[in-house]
DNA sequence: TTATCTGCAAACATTTTGCAGCGAG
DNA sequence: CTCGCTGCAAAATGTTTGCAGATAA
């Protein structure tokens, strides 16, 4: 049996996620560091990993080839981001019937247990206003 | 002025591109030695990446992080792929409609320059068959 | 008690870069 | 002749792992 235990460390790491946006594993460690936590690097990569595997934070690779987590909703289905280049910040969105569609495509060809990835970014009004692109 | 030097290296991973596999710049650069090519890895990495900002190869990044190129189509235009997640393997989808809706989207965010990624991966009739999954 | 978690440092894998020499144009 | 390209090896990045000690349950 696996167990989970709740430690100091997952704690904190729990609620530094506590926030809408998409960020590396190293920067939510130097987050939690600056707010007074000591948790180690290993430690953060090694909880969200976990987090990730049990459903509990949304993970996607970013062009760089970096690992993008957040925190995900309780409960929360299957859905898609529209993510700002600049700040990072996302919005959920709605993509209706594209289950469907890839279901549909993915017989078409053959192919099995599909999965897909929709990313969409672009930059954010704050950013836009700020000139930072 | 930025010149672009057709030298042997560059015809050779030309060359070597030439099919519809998406592999990542190491994968090719083995294809390579093992074809007699002497290309350097970095060589590869450079001319990959070079070839990619002019549009002449697709790049795409798997779940791993690696950053996967595959030859384009001449005077292809913006398209989607459905890979397979064993053998790498890729077949070219068309997504109706889905620019229209993310531009769409955008607007109604407020978001500015959207880009989009659709990544549909699953396991192909031949890797299903073999069991590799 | 005891299996899991933690921190650290070392190991890894992928990609980038510095530099001296080569060679396309 | 020049300036971009190449190979090599070193460096940078991002992530994982081995291990001994700490600690939830």
């Amino acid at each position: 049996m696996t167990a989970t235990r709740m430690t100091r460390q997952r704690r904190e790491i729990l609620d530094a996620l506590d926030t809408r946006d998409f960020r590396s594993a190293q920067s939510w460690h130097e987050r939690l560091r600056t707010t007074g936590s000591g948790v180690g690097l290993a430690t953060v990569y090694r909880a969200l990993q976990a987090l990730a595997e049990s459903g509990e934070v949304d993970a996607v690779v970013a062009e760089s080839g970096e690992t993008l987590y957040r925190r995900c909703e309780a409960g929360e289905e299957h859905h898609h981001h529209l993510r700002c280049r600049v700040c990072g910040k996302a919005v959920e969105i709605d993509v209706p019937s594209f289950e469907e569609f890839a279901a549909r495509l993915a017989a078409e060809h053959g192919y099995a247990r599909i999965d897909h990835t929709i990313e969409l970014t672009g930059v954010c009004p704050d950013c836009t206003a700020e000139g930072r692109a």
